[in-house]
DNA sequence: GAGCACTGC
């Protein structure tokens, strides 16, 4: 294959140029182009010192005086420095090194960067354990002591923090690791410690990013300097496909990442070859087709490492393919990390999870391996998988993005930024020197936008706003964002806060309510929170609720079916069949509740989650959630009550609904008479026929109710009316989490909120689009679900209409990533 | 007829 052009210049090259540019305009940054060893390889070293196996030290090593002369001067500062270049781990103890008694917090996006960091600068400062002078904090977990004086954090740890004390008084340094992630979490600290050091003008502040748009944070931070450190491992060569433009990639780079694969397994030296792929289904399918072709290659003839001549050189003899993404079941996980047979190529195909950290393990001495993502974390480390020498980068991504006016997230494939892709090919230079194979042209990457989009453009803002209104940020409009979230993601945010409850304003200057600070307590989604304490309050259910809340809070425990089983019709219906047993006639809510009883019944089995097809690992942390939960309401005084019936033990679904309803009443949707299509209430009811807001909404097909509603159950009865937890549009939009609602007395109490939500909203877009009236609440009444009520059937260009609006509100969706 | 990745008193 040779539609690879060789790019003259490697990454490394070009990113030493970019830096030397940027060098001229800020006299404090630094640039260099060594190449120092592999800093991951350094850091297993069981050595105090901070040192490479031959000596070497850290490419940050050199300027450690300049550092730390830097930060007791200025207070302020960007550091640059990619991943590996030590910055995470040895600046706070340069810190400690020149003020003893310093306080320092690091935040990072992720738990499990957390706690690696904290156990290796433990291990580097000669301390026996982590907890002591060095520790972590994340959710569940609390590693410190009140010798604690360096201690690693999750972003949302420090911002619950900032809710209690906004002078942040514990801390002499703050430190803002991954800054260039732009999860929401290091948005909003990045504003809020803005404000914090203006209070502070004492608190030294850090942000740290791997990334050289950087120049972005100091303008934030009134021009602070910028400091850079040296350090990519080794240079990357990228190769880019000849005349290969994004639009016509996206329709087919899972066949072209596969001969490219191959391509590499032929003519390429040894060393192992990682994939990115946007989605489980393609890799499933690239596993599959790269497996096939594998089978029928000839190796004497096909493969030129099989004659090698090479001592060193072990013959090439096949391959071993795999595929790596979260919602992969740890056991599957975990084999990517063994090293493959002698004489075989390992291949990954794998989703970002693998651009961002890739969590393996170390084999440590309890010879135990550990699970990747939530929970089970001991002796973790972050390390990349060993031996990738090949990237091949297919160019796009799944993201999510949010549309706030149908409050629905769409997911959709988007080409990745500049940024990314580098992220991406860098993965190839962490052991050797490397190679990325883009499967686009070096034309279609320089159209790609710099960097990716910040997760706070493009994300349901409801949390954000409320931790904000609960640091008394009442106008958030105002805020001082990095970047500014479209003025629609707040107006959506405050709208649902008020639906909610939590604040006394629908326009969005009101305070937060007694309820509001009480959901501001609950390490849940608002919406979850709310019918929490509706069913402590109200509906004496919280038993039952909370099992509810922590598995509304927790990824899918259905354990979906891979590769051929997938395509397999007769095993799909075996395992619906399985399923049923589960399956609550009122819908998923007490499905959910009904999983969580029969794994709690069966000891929390980790062999009977396998034979049920359930993950285990988002089980047993809906188990933590729930404990965390009740012990809150534990705190608040709230007695323990629960829906069954203490003679009969018959549990009473009624009350469990109504404090659903509570929350989700804007949720609600009308299904269509003889059509397995729901229409959202909420936005149907005030607005004309013809609105494009109208859109129909399908239910998720491994919804519990899904069977009755598409093919009818008498076991389930005629359903008419349902409340969702959210939406996803894919291809379609589908309801997830759906329960049925058979009496309007549940709702009835909340919509005239709905109306004052709606006619805020009305009179804010007045003036533009006067035309549009909000209809009185005793119009909407005629909506009452009762049995005699028949939506018109709809017509063939109403359904026109309505799919119309599905599109419109995905490319108002595209839209606003293309401006934002 | 499903479907990126994270996170929280």
């Amino acid at each position: 294959m040779d539609r690879h052009d060789r790019d003259g210049q490697t990454d490394a090259g070009r990113h030493a140029h970019r830096g030397q540019e940027s060098a001229r305009e800020r006299p404090r940054l630094r640039t260099t182009s060594n190449h120092s060893m592999d800093p991951v390889v350094a850091s297993r070293v069981p050595t105090p010192s901070a040192a490479t196996t031959t000596g070497q030290p850290l490419p940050i090593e050199p300027y450690r005086k300049e550092l730390v002369d830097a930060i007791s001067e200025l207070g302020l500062l960007v550091i640059v420095g990619e991943t590996g270049s030590g910055k995470t781990t040895q600046i706070p103890q340069y810190i400690l090194g020149h003020d003893p008694n310093a306080r320092i917090v690091v935040t990072q996006p992720r738990r499990i960067a957390a706690i690696s960091n904290a156990k290796r600068v433990a291990e580097e400062m000669g301390e026996r354990n982590v907890g002591n002078r060095v520790g972590y904090v994340i959710r569940f977990e609390a590693v410190v002591s009140p010798a604690t004086q360096l201690r690693y954090v999750t972003d949302g740890v420090l911002l619950r923090e900032l809710v209690d004390d906004g002078a942040l008084s514990a801390y002499d340094v703050v430190i803002v690791d991954e800054a260039h992630e732009r999860t929401v979490g290091t948005d909003i600290l990045l504003g809020l410690l803005k404000q914090c050091k203006r209070k502070r003008p004492d608190l030294k502040l850090l942000i740290m990013s791997a990334t050289l748009d950087v120049e972005k944070y100091s303008d934030f931070f009134d021009s602070c300097p910028i400091f850079q450190i040296p350090g990519r491992p080794y240079p990357v060569e990228i190769m880019y496909a000849r005349s290969m433009r994004l639009a016509a990639l996206q329709t087919s780079f899972v066949d072209r990442a596969v001969d490219t694969v191959l391509h590499i397994h032929r003519h390429e030296r040894q060393g192992d070859i990682l994939v990115f792929l946007t989605g489980s289904q393609e890799i499933e399918r690239a596993v599959t087709a790269t497996q096939k072709l594998d089978a029928q290659l000839d190796y004497r003839r096909d493969v030129a490492h099989y004659h090698s001549k090479d001592p060193d050189d072990r013959r090439v003899v096949g391959m071993s393919v795999f595929g790596l993404y979260a919602s992969l079941e740890t056991g599957q996980q975990r084999e990517i990390f063994e090293p493959a047979r002698p004489g075989y190529r390992k291949v990954v195909f794998a989703t970002n999870i693998a651009q961002v950290c890739l969590y393996a393990i170390r084999w440590t001495t309890t010879r135990r391996w550990c699970e990747i993502g939530h929970g089970g974390h001991d002796d973790q480390t972050s390390i990349t998988i060993p031996g990738i020498v090949f990237v091949v980068d297919c160019g796009f991504v799944k993201q999510k993005l949010y549309d706030p006016v149908t409050h629905m997230d769409a997911l959709v494939v988007t080409p990745i930024s500049q940024a990314a892709a580098t992220q991406r090919a860098g993965r190839a230079g962490r052991t050797e020197p490397g190679k990325a194979y883009r499967l686009y042209s070096h034309e279609a990457f320089s159209d790609l936008p710099p960097n990716t989009e910040p997760e706070i453009q493009r994300s349901a803002l409801l949390d954000t706003v409320l931790a904000l209104k609960a640091m008394n940020v009442h106008n958030v409009q105002n805020f001082d964002f990095v970047d500014a979230p479209n003025p629609d993601l707040l107006t959506a945010a405050l709208r649902d806060l008020f639906l909610l409850g939590a604040i006394d304003d629908p326009k969005g200057l009101g305070h937060l309510t007694l309820l509001g600070r009480q959901l501001m307590q609950l390490p849940v989604s608002p919406w979850v929170g709310r019918a929490l304490i509706a069913a402590a309050a109200e509906f004496k259910c919280s038993s039952e609720m909370v099992v509810i809340a922590a598995m509304l809070s927790v990824e899918s425990v259905w354990v979906e079916l891979r590769g051929k089983a997938a395509a397999d019709s007769k095993r799909q219906a075996q395992v619906h069949e399985q399923r049923r047993q589960f399956f609550d006639r009122t819908g998923d809510h007490l499905t959910l509740y009904n999983v969580y009883s029969a794994w709690r019944n069966h000891d929390n089995s980790r062999s009977w989650c396998r034979e049920n097809l359930l993950h285990h690992r988002a089980l047993e942390q809906a188990q933590k959630i729930k404990r965390q939960l009740e012990s809150i309401l534990d705190k608040w005084s709230v007695p323990d009550t629960s829906a069954r019936d203490p003679t009969t033990s018959r549990l009473d679904p009624v009350p469990i609904l109504r404090a659903l309803c509570t929350a989700y009443y804007p949720n609600l949707a009308k299904k269509q008479v003889s059509r397995p299509v729901f229409y959202q209430y909420a936005v149907h009811h005030g607005k004309r026929a013809d609105s494009d807001a109208l859109m129909s909404l399908a239910i998720h097909p491994t919804s519990a109710l899904a069977a009755a509603v598409e093919k009818g159950d008498p076991r389930v009865g005629e359903i008419e009316w349902v409340l969702y937890h959210d939406i996803i549009y894919t291809t379609r939009a589908n309801m997830r989490f759906v329960s049925r609602i058979w009496r309007w007395e549940w709702v009835e109490p909340y919509v005239p909120r709905l109306d004052r939500a709606m006619a805020a909203a009305a009179a804010a877009e007045g003036a533009e689009d006067g035309d549009e009236k909000v209809e009185s609440a005793a119009a909407m009444q005629s909506e009452k679900p009762t049995p005699s009520t028949s939506a018109g059937s709809a017509d063939d260009a109403q359904k026109a209409k309505r799919e119309a609006a599905i599109t419109a509100a995905r490319e108002r969706a595209l839209k606003r990533r293309r401006v934002g």
